[in-house]
RNA sequence: GGGGCGUUAGCUCAACUGGGAGAGCGAUGCCUUUGCAAGGCAUAGGUUACCGGUUCGAUCCCGGUACGCUCCA
């Protein structure tokens, strides 16, 4: 058995199949025959020495990690694919794709023509997640017996290799033969065609099936079933699928195929890729046809444990007995309907769906997939704790469960088990903290709903606890129905879909070079020759020839300078790096020889073409013309300082903060890096420190930075080498190393030396010497998501500039703190404070100019509230002596007093009418402080009980007083204050005070 | 990417329509008690996240920034 395929081409297929022969699997006796000879072989292709799939003598597969691998091993051992583990759920390169959730995913780019593999079959158990994007099971999780968030797709794969033929006939095998399923009970559906959208019916599939199933088990399918596209433009075809009928007994249960009878279910689909959907919506035949299969593993276990629903398999039980002993809840019973059953449904899923997706280096956050998962988790949670009337953090207990049943099969669980289990904990608990705030929001409107009379929560209260707290309509409902209370469902909705309206509103759409794969196809048909870019490392200037210009939609002979008209250019060799690993394109330029120029601005992959994306910036230039291609030296420069850069800081935040940081990505460009990573804590300021005094000792160390490609297997050797989390690596794999050649690395790769330095799997550009990168300074460090970490970071001379804003913020201080005092030292501290916003800083200096500026502001306060208190005390002693000589006079004595008080500001001016109240407390007081050099007059008064009756108003009196010096005030009957704008009309002000008083009493 | 809500004493949170920033807990001191637990009295503690605007006057209104929560895409 040929452990890969041959041959690619569409000729040299029907050979093949000739040769190795659909014919000779019929007469090698079944499956077993094979497969017993198989299992003498170690280790199998497809373990890779890890043995993920634990071999059992069986004779039928029956229990679910059997099934799983009875289904691997019959494509690798009989039908020579090769075993590609499941991707993670996380998908690391693919934007698009909020969790992986077909198997197809990390093949999309074969498909897509962009990508190859080493092999052209392939087959492998999926990890998929269906939750919060275009295919959304969330919702349904709980109602019924077989929709999940998370499950595992069985799959089988060619990629321009055997096609419907094998595809068919393996299929019917494995499951007749392999899972003795009763082939009287297998359905088969084919395309039936659609004139309309110009499809032939796929008569081929329905031959096929005709030799295996009784005809009238063989039934058309219409365009929404048995047509796919893998979206609004690409890959197409017809697929068939095969159906089961757990009920049997010699029916025929044709007529319940796709009519959604839980009964007759649909258990594997085979897509037959051979078209490409173009922009125009015509489509186009492939020239590689391919093979995509889906089986879901979940369902497949139940139909083989004859079991009628996905739940009842052996791939629930651990976790249904975990939630039992952990809830105390009653034993599940499998309703449908009954709260506890859909509460253990909704639980065993999430948290199988929350393991893996943690695992695979997800964390639950307020946006994107983070959002996904943290919904799930409450849901979770949610249901246990109404309904299983459990309380504090649970799932994290159910952990050990899900990997109990899976780790088999998926090793990664168990080394993770304990941080996911962490992770979910405080998850929970800070859910917890939501819950309660959310809880007393409800509260308030309940009682303002009973105090108005009502019964029925209000739509706006209910949407904001939805918008605001989390509170899911439901929730809501039941917490009213507690209360005895109803809400106001229908203006919920209303408000909810109004707030949809306004996000999709405001969504908008940033437009991109577009390049399909039919470009990619057409510059082969061209014979362009990918583009050779040995020389983006060295990146200097190249001459080269252009090859191809893309204009967004077609291919033109040339192009002119227009100013706006972005296009991409192919030429047969580039110095420039197209972005990719979190290192950004190179910008440059492309100079013809006494003709056109083209700026570069981006450069991004397109198979094995590198694609210049720019505009012409002069004249005119045409394909097949020579001419030199340079990139920007100044911002390679600074790339590729960055790049070395964050090498260093990786292996420094490792031995600071310790073995357990784990790079989550990373960003390089022009003006700084950016380094995400998981980790417990915040860095301390010290542990800061620590990391950029290590970085700096490489660079003043001028450590070597070394770069070369090594077999894979050899680079894994080496001991301390980094490889990014979930990342795949291509074979031979690129090594970067700092402090040593890789040459030295390779020579002894367990010396345990190699431990203390930088050693990454690496594409991008890197300096020679560490010292080229001159200074690092760390600007900032911050959280992103729980567990995870992020920080920024500068070199060259934005880290020398941070370094000097830096130093020089500090000498300011000093001065200030050795020259300043009292009211000079405000507005400098304010000034410094100021700076530090503004300026780019190291995030050391950051902290110790604000530790430096504490007892500054110290001073400053204590002075501020020193003249405070002065000037206090001085307006409370003017008005003691205004008030005693008020008072001299008894038959004044009640009469208002009208006054003016030297230097009060509106805090003293109240003081003072205090102390004034305090000596005469049955005497209306109006006292003003004219302040020249602001241009104000602040006024307050105080009016007793007596004179307020006689229409005597503190508001009404201070305000007559401010009108007369041009200003308003206002306040209470018994005390109020204002201010005038008008410091010279104080006396008419005065006037105006003593007249409007006079006038009352 | 776009909304909503929030940020007030060490902690948990009040503060009506713009008019003198508060409570409880904690801290400190003193008193009461054989001791403990506790109780009583008193005191300190605030740039109301930050920046700007409106206003005679801003915790409050408006705009921006930062951080947090939350919803939608």
């Amino acid at each position: 058995m040929p452990s890969t395929a041959a041959g690619t081409a569409a000729s040299s297929r029907h050979a093949r199949i000739r040769r190795e022969g659909i014919g000779t699997w019929h007469v090698l006796g079944g499956a077993r025959h094979l497969m017993a000879r198989a299992r003498h072989r170690f280790p199998f292709p497809h373990t890779r020495g890890r043995s993920p799939i634990l071999r059992v003598p069986m004779s039928r597969p029956t229990t679910a990690a059997e099934i799983r691998k009875a289904f691997i091993d019959f494509f690798v051992e009989k039908a020579g694919h090769t075993f590609a583990p499941s991707s993670p759920v996380v998908p690391h390169d693919d934007p698009t794709l909020l969790f992986t959730n077909a198997g197809m995913n990390q093949f999309k780019d074969v498909f897509l023509g962009r990508g190859k593999r080493d092999y052209t079959r392939a087959v492998n158990t999926q990890k998929c997640i269906r939750a919060g994007g275009k295919h959304n099971d969330l919702e349904d999780v709980g109602k019924d017996t077989y929709h999940h968030t998370f499950f595992e797709m069985l799959g089988n794969w060619s990629f321009g290799d055997y096609f419907k033929q094998e595809s068919i006939r393996w299929g019917f095998e494995l499951l007749t033969k392999v899972y003795g399923l009763d082939p009287n009970r297998l359905y088969a559906t084919w395309f039936e065609g659609n004139p309309a959208a110009g499809l032939e019916p796929d008569l081929e599939a329905k031959a096929l099936w005709e030799t295996l199933l009784p005809k009238d088990h063989v039934i058309p399918g219409n365009m929404k079933d048995n047509f796919w596209e893998m979206g609004e433009t690409g890959p197409c075809g017809p697929c068939t699928e095969i159906h089961y009928d757990r009920i049997g007994g010699g029916r025929n249960a044709a007529k319940l195929v796709n009519s959604g009878d839980p009964d007759v279910l649909e258990i594997w689909n085979h897509v037959f890729i051979q078209f490409n959907r173009e922009p125009d919506r015509s489509l186009k035949p492939l020239p590689a046809k391919h093979v995509d299969t889906g089986m879901g593993l979940e369902r497949l276990v139940s139909v083989i444990q004859d079991k009628r629903s996905n739940y009842d398999t052996d791939l629930w039980a651990p976790v249904f007995e975990a939630i039992r002993v952990r809830t105390g809840a009653r034993a599940y019973t499998g309703k449908l309907d009954d709260h506890t059953d859909i509460a253990y449904r909704v639980i065993a899923d999430h948290i199988r769906c929350l393991t893996l997706a943690l695992t695979d280096g997800a964390t639950p956050s307020n946006e994107g997939r983070g959002y996904v998962l943290r919904r799930i988790l409450r849901r979770a949670v949610r249901h246990g704790h109404q309904t299983l009337g459990v309380r504090g953090p649970f799932l994290k207990d159910l952990v050990p469960a899900v990997v109990s049943s899976l780790g088999g099969a998926f090793p990664e669980l168990a080394s993770a088990a304990k941080r996911v289990a962490q992770l979910i904990e405080e998850e929970e608990i800070q859910f917890g903290k939501t819950l309660e705030r959310g809880l007393a929001l409800f509260a308030d409107a309940a009682a303002r709903v009973k105090k108005a009379g009502g019964r029925q929560i209000a739509a706006e209260d209910a949407f904001r606890l939805h918008d605001t707290s989390g509170f899911p309509i439901d929730l809501t409902q039941v917490m009213a129905e507690e209360a005895g209370m109803t809400v106001d469902v229908a203006g919920y909705e209303a408000l909810m879909e109004a707030a949809r309206e306004r996000s999709r509103s405001a969504g908008g759409s940033d437009a991109g070079m577009h390049f399909p794969p039919d470009a990619i196809a057409k510059l082969e048909e061209l014979t362009v020759k990918p583009t050779d870019d040995h020389g983006k490392f060295a990146g200097k200037p190249t001459t080269a020839t252009l090859m191809a210009i893309w204009n967004g939609k077609n291919f033109d002979d040339h192009a002119d300078a227009d100013g706006a008209r972005v296009i991409a250019c192919v030429f047969d060799r580039t110095p420039m790096y197209a972005e990719m690993g979190g290192q950004v394109a190179d910008h440059g330029e492309f100079h013809i020889d006494g003709g056109g120029s083209f700026a570069v601005e981006d450069v991004q992959r397109a198979g094995q073409y590198v694609l210049h994306i720019g505009r012409v910036s002069r004249g005119r230039i045409h394909c097949g013309a020579g001419g030199q291609l340079m990139l920007a030296r100044d911002r390679r420069e600074a790339i590729r300082a960055n790049h070395s850069a964050t090498h260093a800081l990786n292996l420094a935040l490792r031995a600071v903060a310790g073995d357990e940081v784990e790079q989550k990505g990373s960003l390089v460009d022009g003006e700084k890096l950016r380094f995400d990573y998981a980790a417990k804590a915040p860095l301390t300021v010290e542990q800061i420190k620590d990391v950029e005094h290590r970085v700096n000792a490489s660079i003043k160390a001028n450590h070597v930075v070394d770069a070369r490609e090594v077999p894979l297997a050899t680079a894994r050797g080496i001991n301390g080498v980094r490889a990014v989390f979930g990342e795949r690596y291509p074979d031979p794999v690129r090594v970067v190393s700092i402090g040593a050649t890789v040459a030295e690395l390779v020579a002894k790769p367990d010396n345990p030396k190699w431990k203390e330095l930088s050693i990454e799997f690496c594409g991008g550009t890197h300096l020679g010497y560490m010292g080229e990168a001159r200074q690092f300074v760390l600007v900032s460090e911050g959280g992103l998501a729980a567990g995870v970490r992020r920080v920024f970071a500068l070199t060259g001379p934005r880290a020398m500039a941070a370094q000097m804003a830096a130093d020089g913020l500090a000498q300011r201080i000093k001065d200030a703190a050795a020259k300043l005092d009292g009211d000079a030292l405000a507005p400098e501290i304010a000034d410094i404070a100021k700076m530090t916003e503004s300026l780019e800083l190291g995030a050391v200096a950051r902290v110790e100019i604000e530790r430096a500026l504490e007892p500054l502001r110290e001073k400053a306060k204590a002075a501020r509230k020193q003249a405070e208190g002065a000037t206090r005390d001085a307006a409370i002693a003017q008005a003691r002596t205004l008030v005693d000589q008020h008072a001299a006079n008894a038959a004044e004595k009640h009469k208002p007093l009208v006054a003016m008080i030297n230097g009060a500001d509106a805090g003293a001016l109240l003081a003072a009418i205090d102390a004034a109240r305090a000596k005469l407390a049955e005497t209306p007081v109006l006292f003003l402080s004219p302040d020249f050099d602001g241009g104000k007059v602040a006024i307050a008064a105080t009016c007793p009980k007596g004179a307020i009756d006689k229409g005597l108003k503190a508001g009404d009196w201070v305000k007559a007083a401010a009108q007369a010096c041009g200003g308003a005030g206002g306040g209470r009957p018994d005390t109020a204050q204002a201010g005038g704008k008008d410091p010279s009309k104080t006396r008419e002000a005065l006037e105006a005070a003593s007249g409007f008083a006079a006038g009352k009493v």
